[in-house]
DNA sequence: ACTAGCCCCTGGGAGC
DNA sequence: TGCTCCCAGGGGCTAG
């Protein structure tokens, strides 16, 4: 599922690929997809409109567009962009159905024969068109915690910032505005790493377990980052290409796999393990990640 | 302010 | 091989 490293790689490539484009038709297959405002109104507002800017906020991609409108995008489980050429060979009227994607539920006709699809299988990503001046005011953006990767969020902002939550540690990660844009995988590689079982209370952390975690969760976002992200569930960049960080996870994934830890040169006798913590599906080597009561 | 439970959806795995 | 059943999972929402 899309986390912040696959989201940054999309941001990434929507940027270096349709950035500068002038939106020249829509298509929406699914409109329950555009959150706002109708599909109708969503297509009228959008033809006409240059891509200026394109950034990426948690686990949104926000394109800044001229006129001051913004089109925010979410990619919940499976959504994605994709960017591709307009076919030459398919019926003028129908340019959203090339590349062949029974899951694209959006699509853009943009300059210079490119189109911008939003495929997304379970159909639970969602896009916004709002005014640029009012993103700001949006719940879900406004609510976010600070950004992991900013040079300025140090450890210690971590522990702080976890600190003003209380209850199991995983949740607690994988809440936007405690932290933004962790999800399942990055939480699960991060604990593991720390050696803190999710499960283990706040209040059974100190400082330096904290710490520790903070680092972990910024050392698997930042490779992840480097790789083009994991590729669980299908990811694929905007080109249709996987990302490259799969091969370096260590517990997400692994149930029934040896542990990968050494310790003094010994690998980890312990096996992976899946267990539900707040309904989510969770990865632990039961050795290494023990919790403290 | 917290947690549990439900909802949205579909592909894919399990069971037969 | 092919059918049916079941369910993960991010985040919004409600109820307790």
């Amino acid at each position: 599922m899309p986390e912040l490293p696959e989201v940054e790689s999309q941001a990434r490539d929507v940027k270096r690929w349709v950035a500068g484009h002038i939106i020249k038709e829509v298509w929406v297959g699914w409109t329950k997809t555009i959150a706002t405002p109708s599909a109708a109104l969503f297509k009228k507002k959008l033809i006409g409109r240059r891509l200026k800017k394109v950034y990426r906020r948690g686990k949104f991609i926000i394109i800044d567009l001229d006129k001051g409108l913004s089109l925010v995008s979410h990619f919940r489980m499976t959504g994605h962009f994709r960017v591709a050429p307009v076919s030459q060979s398919a019926s003028a009227a129908r340019w959203y159905l090339y590349p062949p994607d029974r899951f694209t539920r959006v699509a853009f006709m943009l300059d210079h024969d490119l189109v911008l699809h939003f495929s997304d299988i379970r159909k639970f990503a969602r896009l916004w068109l709002v005014a640029t001046d009012r993103i700001r005011h949006m719940p879900a953006l406004a609510k976010l915690g600070p950004e992991p990767l900013e040079p300025k969020f140090t450890p210690d902002k971590f522990v702080q910032c976890v600190r003003g939550y209380s209850g199991m540690i995983k949740p607690v990660l994988l809440n936007q505005a405690c932290v933004a844009g962790i999800g399942n995988i990055y939480a699960d590689e991060s604990l593991f790493d720390a050696g803190v079982h999710p499960k283990t209370r706040l209040d059974k952390l100190d400082d330096a377990q904290l710490k520790v975690l903070g680092q972990m969760v910024k050392k698997n976002l930042t490779a992840a980052v480097k790789h083009g992200g994991s590729s669980v569930g299908d990811f694929v960049n905007a080109k249709g290409e996987s990302g490259k960080h799969g091969m370096y996870l260590r517990v997400y994934g692994k149930k029934g796999e040896p542990c990968r830890r050494h310790r003094n040169g010994k690998p980890c006798a312990g096996t992976v393990k899946r267990i539900v913590v707040a309904q989510r599906g969770t990865h632990i080597c039961p050795i290494c990640q023990k919790v403290k009561r």
